[in-house]
This record gives C-alpha cells, structure tokens and sequence, in this order.
DNA sequence: GACTCGGGTTACCGCTAGTAACATCGCACC
DNA sequence: GGTGCGATGTTACTAGCGGTAACCCGAGTC
C-alpha cells in the first residue's frame, strides 16, 4: 500500500529528528545557547543543509528543542500544582519543582530562557512583545488555567488569573535567576521567602521606623 | 600645566563619547536590540574601529548605553518607591512608572532587557548567573535595599528582602512583558491586579468547588 | 536502462564582531 | 623650524555565523 510506505518513511524521518534532536541537546548541554549549527551537525555527525532540512531554520530547531524541555518541565509542574494538598502546600512544591530543574540543568535552562530571536535580521517585525522566552509564556499561560480553575476569584477573574500566571511565573523566574548566580542560601528557604511573599507578608509587615508619614 | 591639558583631551574624549552614546541611542530606538555596530558607527558618521577604541567591544558600548537608561529609569522608580505615601500607594506608583517607561519606549525596553552575551565565544565561561539583563539585577538589588530599609520583616529580614526584591521585579517585569504584547487591559487594571497579587489575595481567595481536598 | 527521489556533501553568500596596518593632523620639545 | 609622538581616523582584512544553491549518489520503479 502507499498509506504503509509513506509511514514508514515518516517513521524513518521522525527517529532521525529525534536522533538530532538529542545530538543537538548534548552541544546544547555542553556549549550552552550559544550552541551554533555547525557544532550540532558535527555533534549529530552529519552537515549543515539536513539539519536545515529538517527543521527550517534555527528557530525550528530552537522550537523543537525547547518543546522537549518544556513539556518536561511543565508535566512537572502539573503534577506538583494538581496535588491534593492546600494552597500554600502546592505552591511551595511547585516553586520548588521549578528550582530544583534549573538547579540540575542550568544550561538547558539558560537555553530555554534566550529568546528565539531570528538572527538574520530580515523580517525583524515590531513585534516587541515576543521577547520574553516561549517558555515563560507557556508556564504563565498554564499557571493562569489552574488559578482560574481552583482559586475564586469574583468577577473579572480571568482576567486577574492571567495576570498573576504571568507574574508569579517571572516572580518565580527572576528569583530563581539571581538564586542560581548568588546562591544565598538554601532552596527551601528561597521558596519559602516566596510563598511568604504570594501571601502577602510584605503588606502585613509594618513599617521600620516611626509612623507611615516619613 | 600637565593635569589641564589632559582635562581638555579627556573632555573631548567624554564629548565624543557621549555623541556616540546619542548616535547609537537612536540606532537602537530604531532598529531594536539587533543594533549592529556596523549600523551605529555609519549613525555616528564614522567607522567601526572607533567605536571599540572607546568601548572595547559590543558588550562595552552595550553596558555603556544600557547604564544611562538605567539610571534615568531607576531614578524615576526611586521617586515613586520613596515618596511620602502609603505602601499601597508607593507600590502600585512604581509598578505604573515601570510599565508607563516600557510602554512608551519598547524598542530601548527590548535593548536593556537583552542578556549581554560575549558573542565571540571565547571567554564564555560556565557563570550560569548572568543570564538576566543588568537592569534586572539593579532593580531587584534597589527594591530589596529600600524594603529592608522601611520595612520591618525581623530577623532575616536582609535575606527575605533581597530575595522579594528579586521577585517582585521579576513579576513586574514578565506581566509586564506579557501586557506589552497583548494588552489584554489597561495599566491601571494590571497595575491594581499586581498590587492585589502582592497584598496576598491569592492566599486570601476561596477555593472554587468545594472544599480544597479535591 | 533511463528516471526520479530522498539523504548527503561541497562550496558558496552575506552578514556579523573584532583587528591589524596604514594615514594624518596637532602639538610639544630641542 | 624640523622632529617625534599621540590621538583620530581610515581601509582592508580575519574568523565565524546562519542559511542556501548546486551537485552527487544509491535505491527503487516503469
């Protein structure tokens, strides 16, 4: 038939993707964003031109690599946002389940966080909102769903969920950026600091010296 | 004398310096963080090894660029996060001072936000840290300097306070970023929304079906 | 046997960051 | 007044990047 031909062919293609992907992923491991299509070819093996063949451009293969990745990491995430415990419980876990990835990979992890940013600046748009990393997006995008889903928040709760997803997650992100460069302390602690801040600490404490006024 | 002679020369230098910094500043509002040095140096109306003679590479002319914006920035949050308010009203002036900046300049907003990158890969050493743009960093460092300043949080309070000034930047700038590409409302709405955050309301809210076992 | 077609390579383009080498002007010094 | 020296500027280059055109070859098919 033409139908098993075409499948096999396609399954052929899809276990090369994969084999590249993975070559791809060790350069990344070892060399970071900076990971040039060159070095992955070789890594892979093979040259330049099939590896555009197969992903387009570098973007493509930016794309499907993080994919892996994020689908990763977000499954994660799931599980620790899902579980049946109280809030503060669920966030401390899921805060944590981030930090502990980028604590294990941090190459990867900077990978994932370099913007895609197609280099040959022809069609440079003024998109100036896709500068932030897919992944962001997509871990703002999710958390929103789950606040949406559990938390009651009134009228205008999406709204609210959306921005708080994206917030928490650049919360989450930027602290765990400076935490993985400063190493100030513990992992538990930085999450705790951060749960005490979601929940409103910073507001409940009182002022340093003297009345509000000065 | 000697020292006036070389006063008059530094000043010429500082001169020229400061008229490159202005060329490259409209080069940068006008074609975003992808700013060749090649593009800047024709602006300024010279060649490119001029350029590096006074800023010894891209990331020199970058930090250079990168630190007068943010230090105008940084002024303007200084006044909101220092005015003689109520915490309330100092935070959601700051959270509206950083999104008014970004909103009306998104093109030199994209340049500060870029990581440096040593693009020549020489030097790249495994200082995973540095991902995040410089203005990140100073933000957070700033925040956390002024909360623990007026903010009585007891013991621990340097640690907790450096590692929410992180955060709260980090969640100001990723809802930012987001906002600024979709603009699903306007900045009073997302500025309140993260003030709410911030205040605990996320703690504070219900659960939506039931009770919070499932 | 000619013919197409997928997987692969060589050799190139245009661009970038960065540099070496050469030219030139102004100014101090003997 | 010539002479050297330092800052200012240029041209012309290197090395490496992302990306592509052109060719090449083995397998299967009529």
């Amino acid at each position: 038939m033409d139908t098993t031909q075409r499948t096999d062919q396609q399954r052929s293609a899809d276990r090369r993707r994969r084999e590249l992907l993975e070559a791809a992923d060790r350069v990344v491991l070892r060399d970071g964003p900076q990971a040039s299509m060159n070095a992955i070819a070789a890594e892979a093996g093979i040259t330049k031109p099939i590896l555009y063949r197969h992903f387009g451009d570098k973007g493509g293969l930016y794309a499907a690599l993080a994919k892996r990745h994020t689908d990763a990491l977000l499954d994660s995430l799931r599980a620790a946002l899902d579980a049946p415990a109280d809030r503060r419980e669920r966030v401390e876990s899921t805060l944590d389940t981030y930090l502990a990835a980028i604590e294990a990979r941090p190459q990867v992890y900077r990978f994932l966080m370099h913007p895609a940013e197609g280099s040959a600046g022809a069609e440079q748009g003024f998109d100036v909102g896709k500068h932030s990393a897919p992944l962001l997006r997509r871990m703002g995008e999710e958390l929103a769903q789950v606040i949406e889903e559990r938390v009651d928040l009134g009228p205008e709760s999406q709204q609210l969920a959306r921005v708080w997803g994206h917030g928490i997650v650049g919360m989450m992100h930027a602290a765990g950026d400076w935490w993985l460069g400063e190493r100030p302390c513990s992992r538990a602690e930085l999450v705790r600091s951060l749960a005490d801040l979601l929940w409103g600490r910073l507001a409940a404490a009182g002022d340093r010296m003297g009345g509000p006024g000065f």
